[in-house]
DNA sequence: ATTGACTCCGTACTTAAGTACGGGGATAGA
DNA sequence: TCTATCCCCGTACTTAAGTACGGAGTCAAT
């Protein structure tokens, strides 16, 4: 049955080390299942699911404590809550996607520029992100 | 003048600590200026430039290796490498900016959802992301 | 000329996020 | 039944990215 894992199917599923699964579980950004008396835990796809998760926020920049803060959001949450933690976190989300997007161009144009031709290229990468720092 | 700074001024006006401008000298992510014998290094505000594209690049969820290879295109490479390096930035990037995309639509959506009530709210964002890893 | 702030450099400590290890228990297949 | 493989849990180690520390030199203003 593909409804209760062992840990170590859980990790396989997830892609990740079972150290980690049990790391994340004293970080509390993972339920720990109760233990069936003198047992071993069963873990369900909405595990995997979250842990899945993670690893994805992590991808985007997104610390441990920061996942925690998108995790109650999805945990459901009073709306006042919702409204500061969400909003906070759209607008960190909408920075990265402009800075994100200034360097996407600038790749774009710097393979173009170099399509075919086989000297040396410069790129003024830095300078582009800068105009948007400042 | 504000084409010579010295370590601490550099480090004020890029935010950063003097450590780790140091820090990153020895990773040969900022090159270290000559040393004027018996004395004390000279920076401009190209150093400060490229520090603060290091942070930068970093909160976008780049190790410092993988600033190494940005700042390896901004530092003028053969096409091919800069190709190579570019193309895979290029697709790094841009799975970046559909994730965050799609935890920017769910935020709006919870927020949105929020507003004037004042109830419990719980939301997919789990599942949203999950559709776009699978 | 002296003092206070700053630089230089090497070494060591810290924090975040895992990873590894090891003894002891459970469990499933030969 | 026995043995191999996996789980449980605590403790300890690792890696990345800094941060801190301390002694010695330097510089600028008093």
């Amino acid at each position: 049955m593909t409804g209760s894992l062992t840990i170590g199917t859980l990790a396989k599923q997830a892609a990740v080390n079972v150290e980690t699964i049990r790391f994340y579980q004293r970080r509390r950004l993972l339920d720990e299942p109760d233990k069936p008396p003198g047992g071993i835990r069963r873990y369900t796809q909405t595990h995997a699911r979250r842990i899945r998760f993670i690893k994805e926020a992590q991808k985007l920049g997104f610390g441990l404590d920061e996942v925690a803060d998108l995790l109650a959001l999805e945990d459901g949450r009073h709306c006042r809550e919702v409204e500061e933690i969400a909003g906070h976190k759209l607008a960190v989300v909408r920075e990265r996607m402009t800075q994100l997007s200034k360097i996407e161009k600038l790749l774009v144009v710097l393979v173009g520029r170099c399509h075919g031709n086989s000297g040396k290229v410069r790129c003024p990468l830095i300078a582009s992100l800068e105009s948007a720092t400042a």
